[in-house]
RNA sequence: GGGCGCUUAGCUCAGCUGGUUAGAGCAUCUCGUUUACACCGAGGGGGUCGGGGGUUCGAAUCCCUCAGCGCCCACCA
């Protein structure tokens, strides 16, 4: 029997999720036909359909919050949906150790507050706690996925840096490297001065700060040995942000278009102070209506002047342009500036190179502007852009595929609309820097016969040197005894004179995205599962990670299988807070799982997710519409428990097939009707209509119109004023009545179990069965 | 600057390829109901569908344009 009063999510949800597990219904294993589990074997020899999802792993080191965990709603109702078409579901959840955010998220909630510092410890000691750390969050993390009703295999819960994992991925580093893929190199890098590490283009942010810029005038070179017109003026004024780093250009470029400066393009200029002779080239990005429209190239410290020094290069290779690094690491001036400068910081240095300009007549003047400032999104700290040996990897060749897969649709990307910006990412992607100055990740597996120190030369120069038996010699990326690429130290080897040199392996770890990347057969590997389960069907994600991680998955798995990692993608929207603005811890519009579910339930909130939502979409949640779902809920428990009471169950007709009273017939077609559009909706991946027909169907149609109808059908009349029964219902009318009903009402609940399981098994269990039913909602055939 | 998207009732949103008086939930007001459910039902008020222009017999829907907002990308030194 259905308790009493209204519907109690606490007590129901422990209920069921217990009931779940306990039979381990989770498992791709379990078969209802035979109602066990089977061996990994018979399983994967069965003959049901392979359905599979790799849950994208969330980050483990904090408490999520419901915007958090608005993914596993839609990974677990496209699971359900799948079982109850009878296929052997695979959903494999996972923990992610979230590299550079990982990391600073460490340093500073634990070792900060406990006043410790990470570079006063042992790599070896910080990595123990940091794994300590994480073990524990991992375990609130997968409570929450249980408890909000995500239906995946949790004895294969895996951590991304699970010994398994990391075998996979350092292989695959081999691989890329041997493939010619992978390759070291000196570029520029945003170097991150608190964190002492390189970070990606898309782990930075902009701000608007106040700032100075100054007016430097750069004297022209009259080059009369090559036969050109006499240069009309004898200075340019350029206008730059960072006169410090003057000392490092390398030219200084104008809009080719622009005619101020037509008669000085293939003329010189002297930098001032160091009187280095620099080219003047042209680019058309110069702009030529802020500052002077001279602009400074410093290949070196910004990152557009790099590109133009590469664009240039490529154009002109008999005229190129190098670079000269002037800023160290630690933000020293070093290489060709003014020896007074040289080893120090080059702020507090700043001003004496303005007033040494102001000495010589070459400083204009200086104003004050707007100007956007890079920041690391992890630590905040301004970054600076500077040359450095970076591992980089070359998506030549996996790009096009990547491309391809989309195209020819073996990956369909849902919404479609968010093809273009698939396609707009990967069009311009670049080589990727795969290495990171961090201790948390997978270090790479990178040998060097020496000691290696990575040195700024006179000129400015970035030169990686190697020291073997006290020789110290320019690193040869391509002499074996320099350098290595395998897993195994050299010195485990049985070669001998392997064996007697000195080895250090790379301090880098890898990108995050270089593992996260693999994370579908990297995962199907380690259980043995890629026969069966690959590709897998789809992968939902937020629509935010498409270029991060999305497309590597498909490239990274191209380049191991020539395949698809999934043949569905799924962009779920993402979800704003009761402001209109993403739901963010920060922005304090964060509301607290385990409140929202004491108070309105799993069900409730997974309703939110779902309803009148589209793929991509963001939207919403507030307190009106969980409480509006709890209510709708409610109103299942309540229809349910009326359309069982004061039924006989003798009389059970599984399958109302021969009806006499024309509601019987109008009730079957309204459940007919709807569950085809339902059928249709999910197909389509349109949950949010699928919610929305449900919700307004069963509400406002079966309960408010054909319930009612059927009352007069199933109930005595009573006389009003007395209480006295007057008339008693008709006993065939009755039955045939309550079986359409209770016919439809499974129907309904099969239909909502997907979206809000919890309610819909609790009621399930009391409904009567026919053959095909199963035990439990979660395996009876939609 | 480029790309994508959004702007419909007080609030949150539907309205799918143009076709009757533009819909729902919440909120609000009126009435009803205690033999499933006050976490209920019936009904009402509330919209010149962001502004302007165009195509069409017909436009919230298609096109152009302007404005505002959001997200992503980016080269204002």
């Amino acid at each position: 029997m259905l308790k009493e009063g209204p519907y109690n999510p606490i007590e129901s949800e422990k209920a069921m999720l217990n009931f779940w597990l306990d039979n381990k219904f989770y498992k791709p294993e379990f078969d209802p036909s035979v109602d066990k589990v089977k061996t990994t074997e018979e399983m994967k020899s069965d003959i049901r359909e392979a359905w599979a999802l790799i849950c994208p792993p969330p980050n483990a080191y904090a408490r999520p919050h419901i915007g958090n965990i608005s993914g596993y709603a839609y990974q677990d109702a496209m699971a359900r949906y799948a079982r109850m078409q009878g296929k052997k579901v695979l959903v494999m959840p996972g923990k992610d150790h979230a590299g550079l955010e990982g990391e600073g998220v460490f340093v500073r909630e634990v070792l900060e507050k406990q006043g410790r510092n990470k570079f006063e410890m042992k790599r070896e000691d910080f990595y123990k706690e940091m794994m300590e750390f994480f073990l524990k969050n991992i375990d609130i993390a997968a409570k929450d996925e249980r408890e909000i009703g995500l239906s995946a295999d949790f004895d294969r819960d895996t951590f991304t840096l699970d010994p398994n994992i990391v075998e996979t991925v350092l292989n695959t580093f081999v691989e890329m490297y041997k493939d010619g893929r992978i390759y070291k190199g000196v570029r520029i890098v945003n170097w991150d001065p608190k964190a002492r590490t390189a970070v990606a283009d898309n782990q930075c942010l902009r701000e608007e700060r106040d700032g100075k810029i100054y007016y430097i005038k750069y004297l022209v070179k009259d080059d009369s040995t090559n036969n050109q017109e006499p240069a009309t003026r004898n200075y340019v004024t350029v206008a730059t942000t960072r006169p410090e780093t003057m000392f490092g250009d390398t030219a200084v470029a104008v809009n080719p278009k622009d005619p101020r400066y037509t008669d000085l393009v293939g003329k010189t200029v002297i930098i001032p102070l160091i009187n280095i002779e620099i080219p003047i080239i042209t680019n058309p990005k110069v702009l030529t209506d802020f500052g002077t429209g001279v602009l400074k190239i410093t290949p070196a410290h910004a990152q557009d002047d790099y590109q133009i020094m590469q664009e240039w290069n490529a154009a002109n290779p008999d005229k190129k342009i190098g670079y000269r690094n002037v800023v160290s690491q630690e933000l020293k001036l070093v290489g060709t500036v003014p020896t007074k400068f040289k080893g120090r910081k080059y702020k507090e240095a700043l001003p004496e190179i303005i007033e040494d300009l102001k000495t010589i007549g070459q400083f204009d003047h200086e104003e004050i502007i707007k100007q956007n400032i890079l920041i690391t999104e992890r630590t905040k700290a301004v970054v600076e852009p500077l040359m450095s040996s970076q591992w980089y990897l070359k998506y030549d060749g996996l790009k096009e595929a990547a491309i391809e897969m989309v195209k020819e649709g073996s990956v369909q990307i849902h919404p479609d609309n968010m093809v273009q910006k698939f396609n707009h990412w990967m069009d311009n992607l670049r080589d990727w820097a795969i290495s990171r100055s961090l201790w948390w990740g997978y270090r790479l597996p990178v040998w060097y016969g020496g000691k290696v120190t990575e040195e700024i030369n006179e000129e400015g120069q970035v030169t990686e040197y190697i020291e073997i038996d006290g020789n110290k010699e320019v690193l040869d990326y391509s002499n074996p005894d320099h350098l290595k690429v395998q897993k195994e130290n050299p010195t485990q080897s049985e070669n001998s004179k392997l064996k007697t040199q000195n080895w250090y392996q790379d301090e880098n770890v890898l990108d995050t995205w270089f593992s996260s990347g693999q994370w579908v057969y990297a995962t199907l590997t380690k259980y043995d599962l890629m026969d069966t389960f690959f590709p897998t069907t789809v992968l939902v994600s937020a629509s935010d990670i498409l270029e991060n991680w999305d497309s590597r998955m498909m490239m990274f798995t191209y380049f191991k299988d020539k395949k698809e990692p999934f043949k569905n993608l799924f962009l779920t929207g993402i979800v704003l807070g009761k402001d209109g603005q993403k739901m963010s811890k920060s922005k304090g519009n964060v509301l607290d799982v385990d409140q929202i579910r004491n108070e309105y339930g799993s069900d409730a909130l997974r309703m939110a997710y779902f309803y009148q939502n589209s793929a991509g979409g963001s939207y919403v949640i507030s307190p009106d519409k969980l409480k509006n779902f709890k209510q709708f809920n409610n109103k299942l428990w309540n229809a349910a428990k009326f359309v069982l009471q004061d039924f006989d169950t003798t009389t059970y007709n599984p399958q109302p097939t021969t009806l006499k009273l024309d509601l019987s017939k109008q009730i079957i077609e309204h459940i007919t009707s709807v569950k085809e559009k339902v059928t249709k909706n999910i197909d389509n991946y349109e949950f949010g209509y699928a919610t929305e027909t449900l919700y307004d169907e069963f509400w406002h149609k079966f309960c408010d119109e054909l319930i009612e109808l059927s009352k007069k059908h199933t109930n005595s009349v009573r006389n009003k004023e007395t209480n006295e029964i007057i008339s008693e219902p008709n006993i065939d009318e009755k039955n045939e009545m309550k079986n359409v009903l209770i016919y439809t009402i499974k129907e309904y609940t099969k239909m909502l179990h997907p979206f809000i399981p919890f309610i819909t098994e609790t009621i399930w269990q009391e409904m009567p069965k026919r053959e095909g039913d199963f035990r439990s909602l979660m395996y009876t055939k939609w």
